[in-house]
DNA sequence: GATCGTAGGATTGTTGACAATCCAAACGGA
DNA sequence: TCCGTTTGGATTGTCAACAATCCTACGATC
């Protein structure tokens, strides 16, 4: 057996760099809204915050760059990203075109079982939270139900692309979360996403999640926010 | 009038910094086939080929990993991606979702002219490049063909997606372009592809566009290549 | 009074040196 | 002969100092 430099399954376990661990940092901080939309995130700063050198600093905030959280002005400096309203409307397409996608491909699928128990639990995740009042968890749940959704799909590819637009999602929580549907409506709607998932009659299911993607763009329009078109 | 900071349309005018240059001769060397699929990146070598020190590098290095040209491994190198076959159908299933939702877009344009326009020029260099022989042109124009339907839906998120699975794709076409369908049909299926995302059946657009992006994905299974599953 | 030009301060971009990690080959013992 | 250990070389990760660029505020000129 000639042993494979990338065998399968056995993922060499995770050397964390410096660089790795400030990147994962400062996305929960930016996630987390500790950073407002367009503030400068300056490099010593930064450096002085986390005990390291700018090195690692400027090699964390490049890759957030790439995943679409922090925008880079070359020899100015690296800011939170401001999305504007096209912008979500812009995050909500790409996301029906991954979505959409993967239902395609889960209806292909020999055993949705498992797919079928994650969504359950997400959604069930999710009633607890709206009972609970923590809108914190709702939006966690609601995140990880579409995760189970796209992660089932089994490619690697709409995986990563959806990692990049999740985040953007995540960051526009902070802005559409007064404005959001019923909380109610929002589990059952969900419940309801779930039994079409991973049911027979793959039409309806595009249909529902078109649907259910395309609500937050309308709602933005109703409510007129963000700047420009 | 308050000068805003993003004033649209007007872009800055690209601060090129060494980095971004040293980024884009690697891509140029990578997707030209320069470097062989697996051969490890060294910094210092580069380094000394570009005339610049390390830092700059790296930092175009991790440019490209993000756009999946090249693959890390901590603490041992970058490696130029080896695709194999399922990678190839993954990146043509991230294909499908992403230009079966830019035509979906499309159809809802006020005015396809211009993307009609982009789709014959590109098929008619095309038509040219074959009548050639000039399979880097076929390639490109393929390429640009693709692109410029992309690139018509006006989503941000969808065209910035799109440029790395396209790059993805120009790295599999040293492999592909062997067993590549004639290249007179190619040329009628893209003619007959721009009638149809420019007219109004967006059914029968979307249906031959999965089945145009589906084809490789045959020749591959049929020809067995790749290593593992 | 407004505009253009200029100096100051701050921030980012780049560099070369140092430290940590990994891989492979040589070595010794069973 | 085979296996585990060790050691050496090479490569990557990190650091702190230097250079280049940008923005702001101030002042001169029209």
């Amino acid at each position: 057996m000639t042993a494979s430099p990338e065998a399968p399954g056995v993922a060499r376990l995770p050397r964390v760099t410096l660089a790795g661990q400030v990147a994962g940092a400062m996305r929960d901080a930016v996630l987390s809204g500790q950073f407002p939309q367009g503030q400068q995130m300056n490099e010593a700063e930064l450096a002085a915050r986390f005990a390291v050198s700018r090195g690692p600093v400027r090699e964390a905030m490049q890759r957030l760059v790439q995943e679409g959280l922090l925008v880079s002005h070359p020899h100015r400096g690296v800011f939170v990203v401001a999305l504007s309203a096209a912008d979500l409307a812009d995050v909500y397409l790409a996301r029906s075109a991954i979505e959409t996608t993967a239902l395609q491909r889960i209806a292909d699928l020999p055993d949705r079982g498992p797919l079928a128990r994650d969504l359950a639990a997400a959604v069930a995740r999710m009633g607890a939270a709206v009972a609970a009042s923590d809108w914190t968890a709702v939006a966690d749940s609601d995140l990880a139900f579409h995760r189970a959704l796209v992660d089932a799909a089994d490619s690697p590819r709409l995986s990563r692309m959806y990692d990049t637009v999740q985040a953007e999602t995540r960051l526009s929580f902070q802005h559409l979360m007064s404005g959001y549907r019923s909380s109610a409506e929002l589990v059952e709607e969900h419940r309801r996403l779930a039994a079409l998932a991973t049911g027979d009659d793959l039409p309806a299911a595009l249909d529902e999640m078109t649907r259910h993607l395309a609500d937050p763009v309308r709602i933005l329009r109703r409510l007129g926010t963000g700047p420009a078109a």
